[in-house]
DNA sequence: GATGAATGAGGCTTCATTCAT
DNA sequence: GATGAATGAAGCCTCATTCAT
């Protein structure tokens, strides 16, 4: 469906199946035999389209970093304050993790790992640059802290993957709205250079809403 | 307890080689043949003390997640307020991830790995759930702004994890100094009640430095 | 005959590719796709004109064979005696080896191959009967010793086998002339009823020349 | 038997097996798997004592190599002249390859592999350098041709090869002396600077036989 | 306690061959 | 005739684990 070019049926069942796997069970832990078995086709086939295994992880490590670059980006262009900018990108980012929680967890699970070549990790990283590009923005404008573009970057980068799983293992959708609405109000007070005391960062500038009493847990 | 034996060396041995080499190589990627090897010891050694590799890593897990724990919680207790125990544990972790580079990667690599057993990440997790009281106390007294203390404790798990590979990355003492003031700083920020412009948790209660005009990345 | 249609030249590319791989990288060390890509055809192309790998080398084997056979009977009609008719063989036997040193080296390489079918292997031999031939009128003439003809051509092909590596790893011409002098001279005299002190088997019915003092390896 | 070291019998037994089912099968044709099970050990076993299958090869060259070269060396020193030494070497050739035929069919097909390392070549040489001493001593005494050393050595070790298997293929014990006399007769007559028309290079210095009436084939 | 030779299941990859286009 | 994607059997090698010494 989402693959329109049918001469890659082969191929796709191939990447879809190993990003679900490679998550499940790790690098190591996924033979390529189950990888191509679980894709409807023959060993031989999975290294016609990649010489080895390495190559098919980087495949889909560059494509999923890409798409999760594009997402973060949707919409960003539109915005016309810092602020505003850097909310969306940090909804944009839990919504995508949300909608794509496999993609979301194999991005982290090899963030850092050694299977990924460097070449990847370097280009994946290029799809996140305009962030700090951000942060500059604002701290040139004086509304984020004068503090490392870097840190802070990493910081929210963290965060946010941080924020994800919570909201992630929420079943309830208004929980789940409410647990986004906390996550981003910490990260902006965290970067803003005048944090305010009762309003946060989201769509309708409304406050993010306190706990309710009948909070558990 | 009966681990203190000093007549274990070869057993510690193996410990310590393995912390190094399944962190640089990961869990498949180290034999334990080269574990017995580079740790001195013969192959069938190795299996005397742990009765699979599983056992080996998942020992390790639990000493360096019980160690990280305790570092945690250094001089927690002769700190007088709920922000200066936050603050206490929060230059805890930094200073003990820069000090033991090689631990907080293990911990951070191993964290949601298959490879250890269920029970030893419960058990690692007990460790830390302190902090979450911690925050509840600072909700209570109102200093804490009344979000989800779970994702609050989450994203300051996740942020300080980010900190570190930031601050290990920089040679310089000073500048490592002041990513740590400005990491403590955002964190603080983002949980507080009542923000604050221009202060910050460290030792000293002096403000967090802006960068200065020497300080260029 | 019906190899000789130009319409082959596909046919024709994949056998000269394969010469040269399989004598430089043996049988088992040349893939089929690494032929066909060589000789610019798709991988199909290459089972079109041979059924298997086997049929592929049988065909170039029994094609080298014949091709040196004919080689070596060059011009042996018009020589007058038995002695001239063996020389000019054993000339011929060299100078085609140094004009075709792929497809000798290939020869050699796969006289005694189980790659190649018994039937090739046969009607390849039967293209270097006529030298036992030769010595059989020889022993009958008197002028070669009396020893089983068989084994004197075994040493014969042998040793012409192992006269023209060394010949071809000579660069000088003059230098390389000398020595298929040499080698012949050898031969003859390995044969010969009555060897003579100094005369060989050249051309010009010129004694070998003895290695002059200009000339040390 | 031939090995006392109890502490190695399956390296033995493999390199034993191996030798044989290579000189059969050829390199690739041998499944380290067939050597294993016919050597009645594990899979893992081959892979513990040599590291890879070209070592294993590499291993068996090397010391077919210099058995060999021990086997032609035997009893030269106790010969007083350059045509006794030499006629010694072909004695012992011929004795060593009718005795150890698979050996010696390892040694020729594999005189030129690329599955044996250049090193191990090289070793493989060395061994049988001292033909070529003797050759230049027999020169230097004038009783050999004065023509390029290491051609006629090449002759005399293609020849001693072209000799070998055609006597190994007669059964008859009487008839093997005879062509081993006149293989011998062929040689030092190509070899000599004054040939002698009948007599040849044998132990009791009587004449090589003629072939009798009752010669077939 | 300690050793290291031995095991064999299982992993990654190659490659001759087929067949729908 | 020609193509090249697809197949799957089979090969080399690794490595956790055992056990006799």
């Amino acid at each position: 469906m989402n693959r329109m070019d049918p001469v890659h049926d082969k191929r796709d069942a191939i990447l879809e199946t190993a990003l679900v796997l490679f998550t499940e069970r790790g690098f190591y832990g996924t033979p390529t035999a189950m990888i191509s078995r679980e894709a409807g086709v023959a060993t031989g086939t999975l290294f016609f389209y990649f010489k080895t295994k390495e190559e098919l992880i980087d495949t889909l490590y560059r494509q999923v970093k890409s798409e999760a670059g594009a997402a973060l980006k949707t919409g960003v262009g539109e915005e016309q304050t810092v602020k505003a900018k850097i909310c969306r990108v940090g909804k944009n980012a839990i919504a995508w993790a949300t909608a794509n929680p496999g993609r979301f967890r194999f991005m982290e699970q090899f963030a850092h790992s050694p299977f990924v070549s460097t070449t990847a990790h370097e280009v994946g990283m290029s799809h996140f640059l305009f962030l700090q590009e951000l942060v500059r923005d604002g701290i040139r404008e004086g509304i984020i802290r004068d503090y490392d573009p870097a840190l802070l970057c990493s910081i929210l980068a963290a965060s946010l993957a941080g924020i994800s799983p919570r909201i992630m293992a929420t079943p309830d959708p208004e929980k789940r709205e409410l647990l986004g609405q906390q996550g981003l109000a910490f990260l902006w007070n965290g970067l803003a250079a005048r944090p305010e005391t009762d309003e946060s960062c989201n769509a309708t500038g409304v406050t993010a809403k306190r706990k309710g009493a009948d909070d558990h847990d």
